[in-house]
Order: C-alpha cells, then sequence, then structure tokens
RNA sequence: GUCCCUAUAGCUCAAUGGACAGAGCGCAGCCCUGCGGAGGCUGAUAUCGAGGUUCAACUCCUCGUAGGGACACCA
C-alpha cells in the first residue's frame, strides 16, 4: 500500500532528524490539485511550534532525509510547509502488476485478524413491511460488512427481532380490528381475512410471524441481503438469558425498586436518568431484552459490535452504552452507527411514511420501480448525517440517468474490450505505458485497498460508491485518449493487462456494494 | 425547555482542519473514417448569518436563523 509506506518514509526520517522525539499521526493525503503530487503531508506543519523552527524549515528538514528511491521519484516542498510526493512510474507499475497477479484477492486486508464482529442491521419490527429507512440501514450495514470481511474480520450479520411485548399486541388489536387498533394499510386488510383468531395476543403473534416471512424475508431477498444470524426477543426469554442479566445488574448493585418498579441505575455510566427494567405492572421493558441481547452478543464471543440505528433511535444510544458498562464491558466496543431518516418525496409534497397511518410507500415498491442497482447506489453514495430526501419521480427520472449506470457502462465497455482481443496476454512491466491517462488510470487502480483501509476509520461506506465513480472516470478518460487494440501488438498487450486490472478492481468494488457488474447492458 | 443531526451550484449530493470547494442531473457549446456516444472535452452558477480559534475553517468553538429527529413504567 503506497499510502502507508510514504507514511513509514515520513516516520523515518523524522526518527533520523529528530531522535527521541514523539511523532503525532501522520497524516498522508490525496492532493487534489496534481501538481501537488500524488500524495501529500502536512506533518511539519503540525510539528513545526513543538520544534521551535517555521514549518517551511522543518518541512526541508524532513525531506531532505528522504531519498529518492522506491516509490518516491519526487519530493517537494511547498510554502506554507506541505511535503508532496510525486510516486515513481516504475513503482506504480509494480503495484499494477501485483493487482494482476492476485487477482480478486487484492484489496484484502490482514487488519481484522480473524476479531469477531457483530454488525446488527435492519431489525425492524415484525408489524409491517420494511420502509425506506430500513434500506438505508439495511444497505449500509450489509456493505459495512462486506467491508469489514474484506478487512479480515469475522463478521456476523444478524438480525434481531422483537417477537414480543406492546408492539406485537398492537398489531393484534389492529388485526382483531378493535378500538384500539393502530396499524392500518393494505397488508393488515389481508391478515384480517387470513387471521381468524379471536384471541390479540394470539393473532398478533401469528401476524408477526406471518409478516417477518413474507414480508420481511421477502423483501430482504430482494434486497439481496442475507443474514448470517436472526436472534428472537422471545427466545432470550425462554433461554433465561433475560434473568440472568438481572441477575447481574443486581448482584452489582445497579438496579433498585421504586413506585413499584425496578429500575437500572444507568446514570453512573453517562445517562440523563435511570431506566426502568421491570414496568409496574410487572411487564418487561424492551431495555431489558436488550441488555440480555448485549450480553448473549458478548457471551457469543464478538470484540465488537456495530449496530445500526435511525436518527429516532438516537436518545437510546447513552442507555445501551451504559448497560455495556454496567455489564462489565467497554462501551466503545459497542458502536452505534445513526443515520438520519429518509423523506419521501411523491407528487411535491412530502409523504409521512408510517405504518399508523397507512400512507407510506414500501422499500419494495420503490426497488421495483428504480432497481435495485440503483437503489444501492443512491443509498450508499449518501454520508449517514444526510437527511435524504427520496423523490418518489427524481430517482426515476434518474434511474435511467444515475451514475450507477456510468460505473456500469464503464465495466460493459471494458468487458466488451477483452472480449473482442484474441491477443494472448503475458506477463510484462509495462514499458510501453506513459500516457498521463493510463497512469492516472493505474493510480486509481492500485488505490483500492487505501480505500478499504479508509473505511474502516469511520465505517463510512459512501467511500466506496465515490470510488467507483473515480475509477470509472479515469477509465472513461484513457478510452479517449488510448486506443486498446491497436496493430501494435506489444502496446495493446499491455493496455490490455490494463483493462484487465481495471476490471478486477472495479469488479471488487461492486461487489462490495452488492450491485451488479454486468458484461452487456 | 433540553439533547442530537443538517444548512454548499437551479436540483440531489461530495470534500480524514489544508493548497484554485468537487460530481451527477439541468443549462450553453464542441467531439464518432477509433475497441460500446449510457462516453469525452469547454463554459456558467455555491460554502445560511455574525463573531472567534488556527500558519490554514465548508470543516472546530460561541451566538443567531431555518429544517429534521429525540426527550415514557412505547419501541
Amino acid at each position: 500500500m503506497i499510502k502507508n509506506e510514504i507514511k513509514k518514509i515520513i516516520e523515518d526520517s523524522i526518527k533520523e532528524n529528530l531522535k527521541g522525539f514523539k511523532i503525532p499521526e501522520i497524516l498522508v493525503e490525496y492532493p487534489k490539485n496534481d501538481i501537488y503530487g500524488d500524495y501529500s503531508t502536512n506533518i511539519a506543519l503540525k510539528i513545526a511550534k513543538n520544534l521551535n523552527k517555521s514549518p517551511m524549515d522543518t518541512a526541508e528538514m524532513i525531506s531532505s532525509k528522504i531519498k529518492k528511491q522506491g516509490v518516491v521519484k519526487e519530493v517537494k516542498v511547498v510554502s506554507p510547509g506541505f511535503i508532496n510526493f510525486f510516486v515513481s512510474e516504475d513503482y506504480l507499475k509494480k503495484s499494477l502488476k501485483e493487482v494482476l497477479k492476485k487477482k480478486d484477492k487484492f484489496g484484502s486486508l490482514k487488519i481484522g485478524k480473524g476479531q469477531k464482529v457483530n454488525v446488527e442491521f435492519v431489525s425492524a419490527n415484525p408489524t409491517g413491511p420494511l420502509t425506506l429507512g430500513n434500506g438505508r440501514g439495511g444497505f449500509s450495514g450489509d456493505v459495512l460488512s462486506n467491508v469489514l470481511k474484506k478487512a479480515g474480520y469475522n463478521v456476523t450479520k444478524e438480525y434481531y427481532v422483537n417477537d414480543k411485548g406492546e408492539q406485537i399486541r398492537k398489531l393484534g388489536h389492529s388485526v382483531v380490528g378493535d378500538k384500539e387498533a393502530v396499524y392500518q394499510g393494505k397488508y393488515i386488510e389481508e391478515l384480517k381475512k387470513r387471521i381468524k383468531e379471536k384471541d390479540r395476543d394470539k393473532a398478533g403473534e401469528k401476524a408477526a410471524k406471518i409478516i417477518l416471512k413474507e414480508m420481511i424475508k421477502e423483501s430482504l431477498k430482494k434486497m439481496k441481503i442475507r443474514f448470517d444470524k436472526w436472534s428472537s426477543e422471545k427466545s432470550l426469554y425462554k433461554s433465561k438469558e433475560i434473568d440472568k442479566a438481572l441477575k447481574i445488574l443486581k448482584d452489582k448493585g445497579l438496579s433498585y425498586q421504586k413506585d413499584n418498579a425496578l429500575w437500572f441505575k444507568s446514570t453512573e455510566f453517562g445517562d440523563d436518568k435511570d431506566r426502568v427494567l421491570i414496568k409496574e405492572n410487572k411487564e418487561e421493558t424492551y431495555l431489558l431484552s436488550d441488555i440480555a441481547y448485549l450480553l448473549n452478543k458478548f457471551k457469543r464471543g464478538f470484540k465488537k459490535l456495530i449496530l445500526f440505528w435511525g436518527a429516532d433511535h438516537h436518545g437510546y444510544v447513552n442507555r445501551l452504552k451504559a448497560a455495556a458498562q454496567a455489564l462489565g464491558y467497554n462501551k466503545e466496543d459497542v458502536e452505534i452507527i445513526i443515520f438520519q431518516l429518509v423523506r419521501l418525496i411523491r407528487d411535491k409534497k412530502e409523504v409521512r411514511m408510517s405504518k399508523r397511518t397507512g400512507d407510506y410507500i414500501t422499500l419494495d415498491e420503490v426497488i421495483d420501480e428504480v432497481g435495485l442497482d440503483a437503489a444501492r447506489f443512491f443509498f450508499l453514495t449518501r454520508d449517514y448525517n444526510s437527511h435524504l430526501n427520496f423523490d418518489m419521480s427524481l430517482a426515476k427520472e434518474e434511474s435511467k440517468n444515475n451514475p450507477v449506470y456510468y460505473v456500469q457502462y464503464a465495466y460493459a465497455r471494458i468487458s466488451s474490450i477483452l472480449r473482442k482481443s484474441k491477443i494472448r496476454l503475458k506477463k510484462t512491466d509495462f514499458n510501453l505505458i506513459h500516457h498521463k491517462s493510463e497512469l492516472e488510470l493505474i493510480k486509481q487502480v492500485i488505490r483500492f485497498d487505501e480505500v478499504i483501509e479508509d473505511i474502516l476509520k469511520d465505517y463510512s461506506v459512501s467511500k466506496l460508491p465515490q470510488y467507483a465513480v473515480d475509477i470509472s472516470d479515469a477509465f472513461h478518460r484513457f478510452y479517449e485518449n488510448c486506443k486498446v487494440i491497436s496493430e501494435d501488438i506489444r502496446v495493446s498487450q499491455e493496455r490490455l493487462l490494463l483493462v484487465l486490472a481495471v476490471k478486477i478492481v472495479l469488479k471488487n468494488t461492486l461487489d462490495l456494494m452488492g450491485v451488479s457488474a454486468v458484461e452487456k447492458m
């Protein structure tokens, strides 16, 4: 990985110049403008003050000890103190050969060291069809899991089913159709026809099962999301794990009785108020089962728990983190990713998505209308913090003219070229590659593993579609400038190998995103 | 009232505190005697407001303004 090699070079130089100096995190970035080279660092600007030197002098000092060999072709110090690196062409070509050698293994990292990670996402209550919000969390969780696997983690994708309690009871009311009915919509009408139970609780349970099996699981299939593990709230009661969790809290003195209810002293761990575990009516709260579930996950050996929650659950974060600490685990090992909700616009008006009013568009409908690839790409491109507006008409319009097609078109073009060529591809040192657009393309190709590493830092899967667009962009430009298949067999052969490398990496990227790589379109 | 998120081009979104703020759609043009024109190339248009921190602020802090969400013995 070139980025890390450069980091090492900088580190070595600083060590050589300043024995015993405590080096802060060295940041290596891609300069926006290529006159500033391929990689750049601001380290001199960062440490100059501590050294009582000017940033320029510091930068000069660091760069003077860097030899122009191997990866580094040129080092330039630029005001106010940046050190810019130009990567040697030979090194680029060497890295390109590595891509061709490793094929789809390129980009696989060992950072995870096989550590067990649990990623929980969607986990929608079985009370209705999946919504756009579930789509956002679902695609993000799925793709992050793929990236973690690629980085060497042992990942379990998990769905937690709340098949017990208040929501199910409300569902029961709705199916039976009494005064306390809350859910509406076509699916409730369907359920009413199918479920003859007069007992609300039984009706609710039956309905939940049907919804989970026939609606949610079917939607997930459509979304191409496969969970490794399904956990159920009810089973936590059956297995007595609820009691075990309760006992731990009691033994640690972290629960107490008040107003005929049992409370959890979550304030001891930074929550703003204590929370109820067992209500006055002797019923357990969801928090209690969530605590038991947390314990269950840790007991299964996961070192890290990642959860995808919609912004409406934000207030719940401190509670769960408090619970983790109460059980004796680190709150840092519970990573809760909050994504902002999706607003749906139809006919220029906002459509409130609510299972309770029956006024919503299901995820299924959206996928059917815009296509899975476009839907995935659309959701993945947005940052978790963006409050995105999903305009149905726009989405349909864009589905024909979407960045995803730009990427897929690049892939189809590549496939077409490779199909067309009859030249046998042999090993090469790429001595005939020198055009700017060729070199730019190589730089994009070999950057793939750096993208994976970057995503691990903040779990932002949106870097993936961005990268897919970047590499497609570089390819299309290369295509305009350089004819791949020509009379010159030697040039053709080298370019074909470059195209093959692009194909390998692009396929890899699309696979991680769960977007199909099509040979023809 | 308290807490969280957001405000960037006409629209939808990018930009680990960095060097002239990037894409797509839309708009004004140009490019097929060349492997897929679903492409390439030009151009126009943007950081909500006021202070502050910093060598450097779309990014961090404070105060506003506007929008979304959360504040239960609901999940």
